[in-house]
DNA sequence: CTGTTAGCGCGTTCAT
DNA sequence: ATGAACGCGCTAACAG
């Protein structure tokens, strides 16, 4: 590997002069710049990252931290985060934090030791105050799905209040009396926020809140079928389930149908994230839209403005609206 | 930041003995280690891993390739790989190459310029003469879902000829003898061996291949929608549909049940890969197990080992064998 | 077992 | 506009 010496001495140029036409900052003259400009390509240069950030104190590379990497919720975020960044020559890193609060810390801990310039963080077990700690530790963080006042513009989130409300208020539209709930696990600040909305659309229709026709899951599909033998065992009747995630909803319509009732026939089901495989399902379930991508390059592009003092053309938004998207699961009683 | 220069003052010692009690290498004597970690702990010393990078020529980052970051196929196996090397420190560079052969290139230049110690490639696009050229300018290559005879240590694949085979088979053995295909793009290994494991079983039953039987998709779900179209276009009935994936398994059982095909009564459909939406499908989709997890263990391992001479008590197989994973879409013909 | 001394490859003053 | 020199924080000989 050529270094910026080598170069220097093949294009008969200083080392400064070199390093100058690599970051184009400063003025170089057209034929030196030419001439070192000559030499790189003939000795196939390639910069060293790691003595560049050690010089600039700039690693280039922003952390990213998601629940899982697997699974369909963050998928598109990674994907978009990943472009974005990329395209702008930066890099990014992975972690997982598996919605655990030592391991959430652990992996931020280890995105920090690798110098990241900024993190991006989809944090669902620590608390506030230790995000806001950070963010006073001057590390440039980014929070995706989350909102703390004290750091409103590093946030990007959607109105989980507002989708809960939509999901439910969609069964209602469509003439259901009697819905059931299976929450995400309540210490989340998206699963409260989506709960809160189906009571707010339940209490508009002047529907009484059945605390019966409520079960809390952990967002997982075996939950959301837990959660449907519970809603069983009650002896309750409904005709529709809306279920916090898309993940719950599909345990649930297999459960619900395992157990010879007709989707949506006999239970309309609603989800909420419209991950890619909401499509899949049978029937093509209804769903609220979850911005997470869009949240993703928010995000991104936050860091690539704020960070690296590039102008991005985007003016942002730190709040995305979930929208509902309507497909077979959800039909009128009968 | 603390500095292993504050420590050494700190600790009465010298630059170099802060470094090996770090490393842990080199013999200290239990005093003086004990001394410098204390300093170490007042000064809330953390290694800056820029430096080490650069003085000891290693990055002790790993870079990770793969088609698309969303999608179900690959999220187990980032996620595998990502656990077992951050457990062992070292951290990985994700991107996406979404099977094009400039972008793999790009993708590829990207993380060895980032000076990654070795690259873990899930490549589609690029040449195998390329990555030879690639191993032969002794960059630490591993290949997964792919083998290249002159790299073969390197290689974590697995048997898609009889992946292929089993899936086929197992319609056969259900008592079907009409069997349409819809195969992944032919330019791609796993696809074409798959195929050619489909072709294998159809022989050993004496059941004559028919190419009008055969359709090519791009492995997406659309794409399995338009395959199964195209089936029936021909005007030939079939009782079961072997896919080269389960994605376009989604789409061709949906498009079948649009038509008004009952699943499995009148039609049985087989996929590949079991990814996670498999059993949220219904019927709940009869398929191959594609053991990509496994695959990323074993090349996180190999990394381990061979790159970081890590001991690594795993022996490791670079050949993992597909299973039938049965479920509700495969039947016996009517 | 421990200290001294060079670099690692590059960015960045400060002169010229 | 260009060059010389220093320093980023750490590892790795080489002495002792």
């Amino acid at each position: 590997m050529a270094t910026i010496y080598e170069v220097s001495k093949a294009a008969g140029v200083s080392l400064a002069t070199v390093s100058r036409v690599m970051n184009g900052n400063v003025k170089v003259s057209d034929r030196t710049r030419a001439k070192v400009i000559k030499a790189m390509d003939e000795l196939g240069y390639k910069p060293n990252s790691i003595a560049q950030s050690l010089a600039s104190n700039r690693s280039n590379s922003v952390g990213l931290l998601v629940s899982e990497l697997h699974g369909s919720f963050f998928g598109n975020m990674m994907s978009t985060v990943e472009q974005v960044l990329r395209n702008a020559g930066k890099h990014v890193v992975i972690t997982a934090g598996h919605s655990d609060e030592q391991k959430e810390k652990d992996a931020i801990e280890f995105l920090l030791d690798r110098r990241c310039d900024a993190i991006i963080l989809h944090a669902e077990a620590v608390s506030d105050e230790y995000l806001l700690e950070l963010n006073q530790r001057n590390v440039e963080v980014v929070l995706i799905n989350r909102r703390i006042e004290q750091m409103a513009e590093r946030c990007f989130y959607t109105d989980n209040e507002l989708g809960g409300y939509l999901a439910t208020k969609a069964a209602i539209d469509a003439g259901h009396k009697d819905i059931a709930y299976i929450s995400g696990p309540r210490f989340k600040q998206d699963a409260s926020e989506r709960l809160a909305g189906h009571k707010r659309a339940l209490a508009e229709a002047n529907i009484d809140f059945n605390p019966q026709l409520l079960v809390e899951g952990g967002f997982h599909e075996d939950e959301g079928a837990q959660g449907y033998a519970q809603l069983l065992a009650t002896g309750l009747s409904f005709t529709a389930l809306v279920c916090a995630n898309d993940e719950m909803a599909s345990g649930a319509m297999t459960a619900a149908r395992e157990g010879g009732v007709l989707i949506p026939e006999q239970l309309s089901v609603i989800g909420f994230d419209d991950v890619l495989f909401a499509r899949y399902l049978y029937p093509k379930l209804t769903t609220i839209d979850n911005p997470i991508q869009r949240m993703g390059y928010g995000a991104a592009h936050w860091v690539l403005e704020h960070v690296y003092k590039q102008k991005t053309p985007k003016q942002h938004t730190n709040l995305f609206a979930p929208k509902l998207i309507v497909r077979d699961s959800l039909v009128v009683p009968s």
